[in-house]
DNA sequence: CTGAAAGCGCTAACAG
DNA sequence: CTGTTAGCGCTTTCAG
């Protein structure tokens, strides 16, 4: 591999000029920049980034932290912010390290760690569910940080979230004006602040219309197909009329329950969903569903990540992304 | 940041014996390392993984480069394969860099140039389909590359695949064994090696019972839900009585199309799809697929990879993962 | 058993 | 308009 030096030997240059012509970074005469093209062209010159990083203390890459879990369909979910994510860095000459905490608090803490001795402009987390560890004691590199999709506790910084109670309020009220008024609520288990606010969001709905909230019409459980299954036989069975469930996975299992039971949807049971995608159209009837807006919570993540790392100091943001409510068949 | 100067002067020591009390390259006095130890204790010190690299040219990173679609299912299959690698890379003390195509022939090339400026040990790359540019003039970074999920052209090299013949054979057959004789085949675009090679397995598994295969039940188009629908459509009015499915994306058109016009399942139309996700036990009646390996694939590639790593100098290896045919009620 | 010192490839004062 | 050179933090040879 052809070094800088060799480029400025064969270039009749200094290496200072060649890095110069490179990053444009002080006037280089016409002439000798050509001579510097030339002569990286002619080694099939490319700069050592490593090297760079060392010297100069940055690295155009930045960090994203996902708690990802095989097999889960909140993937897309994450994927989906990825998405959002290295588009806006390819715009702004970045790249992406990305990183999977598995969901799994101990893993998340050793990937910070990792990510403490690469050289990263800046971090995107998704914080994991459950058990928190403490951030800011973790977070002693000297680069600026972002929260996605969940609050951390206890932590001053930026954080990027969707609006849970807005989406789930949308849906509960759509649910009211067909006429529900014994709406169950399917959730993953509470305690955290996604759940926490969806069934918030369930609660101001219901409220808003006057309707009391009944704790038996109020399930949780594990995010699992089965639980999904399980609770909205539950459910059915306290004799609710319409269901709100917060999750795709037990909205899948929710469905498998109407369908065994032949329950008919939306005549005696109507249903919404959580999060959009392709499957939600060939359930019978297509599902209703709350869709997040994740490629955006991915851009608008970097956006903030990038103000900070060019030394923005104004106070810590904290930004709501509404949800959108799909109306297909099922309610 | 302490650095490993301000350890060595903590300890009274050289900071050639601090390197080598962190990495275990030579003999060094218990006494002097406890002083060590504890040195970087007091210091909070962590190595910077960056100078290290530029100095010992390792850095115990690989990459990973994979096509992923924004809302495409596909992104189970790879994610699926980015968390074996993951895991065996865990294991071996390397960490994982992911980075995404987009399914786009130039973004794969620049990705490639970003990896070639980086410091990896190491990279698996799914290559996009398609239009190939040659594998072999961008990979010029002096690091092993392993191939997995599809067989570039004009590349030796280690490459991982799944054997979608015998996936897809194994499903014809089983098609066959209920009794079917006229079994229409769906697949995305051909003259991707994947889709060629299930299109192979269906001849073959049709061969070997001596049904002869008619071109009329073959069809082929863009890898999309509204594809799959319309193709169903066509083979359905040709009379077919069976369906294999050769992708996930359009199993999911080829059922809402059975669904749609009321066509019974396995009864009118048996089909069985392609990939395993959880909301194909929804649909009714659940479907019958072919799994693939996608864990195992990451796993067996990246052992190739840290083979190659460690300098193994063995002749190019391809190896062929079997996939699995999983029964449900769909024929 | 340990230290001194060169140097990985690059950037950025400083000096003309 | 360009060159010289120190030094980022680390590993490793050579020397004791």
């Amino acid at each position: 591999m052809a070094s800088i030096k060799d480029v400025a030997k064969q270039a009749n240059v200094s290496t200072a000029t060649v890095s110069h012509v490179i990053n444009g970074t002080r006037y280089v005469a016409d002439s000798t920049k050509d001579k510097v093209f030339a002569a990286m062209d002619v080694l099939d010159y490319r700069p050592n980034m490593v090297a760079r990083s060392l010297r100069s203390r940055k690295s155009n890459t930045i960090g994203l932290l996902v708690p990802l879990v095989a097999q889960d369909s909140s993937n897309f979910f994450f994927m989906s912010i990825a998405h959002g994510i290295e588009q806006v860095l390819r715009e702004n000459g970045y790249n992406l390290v990305l990183s999977n905490s598995n969901e799994d608090s101990e893993t998340e803490q050793d990937q910070i760690k990792v990510f403490n001795t690469q050289f990263i402009d800046g971090l995107i987390i998704a914080p994991v569910n459950g058990k928190e560890h403490s951030y800011q004691d973790q977070l002693t590199g000297d680069y600026p940080v972002v929260f996605i999709d969940r609050r951390p506790n206890q932590v001053e910084g930026d954080v990027i979230l969707v609006n849970n109670r807005q989406g789930t309020r949308d849906g509960v009220q759509k649910l009211v004006e067909k006429g529900h008024e014994r709406i169950g609520f399917i959730s993953g288990t509470l305690g955290i602040t996604t759940s926490d606010e969806r069934l918030a969001g369930y609660q101001e709905g219901l409220k808003q219309h006057e309707i009391p909230t009944k704790d038996d019409y109020i399930k949780e459980g594990p995010a699992t197909f089965q639980c999904g299954y399980d609770l909205a036989k539950e459910l059915h069975e306290a004799g609710v009329t319409a269901l709100f469930v917060a999750n795709n996975v037990m909205t899948m299992g929710a469905i498998a329950y109407l369908q065994a039971y032949d329950v008919q949807i939306p005549e005696e049971m109507a249903i919404i969903g959580y999060d959009d995608y392709d499957w939600m159209k060939i359930v019978s009837p297509p599902l209703s569903v709350v869709r997040q807006p994740a490629y955006d919570l991915g851009r608008v993540a970097v956006e903030q990540l990038l103000k900070r790392i060019e030394g923005s100091e104004e106070e810590a943001n904290e930004i709501l992304l509404d949800s959108e409510l799909i109306l297909r068949g099922s309610c």
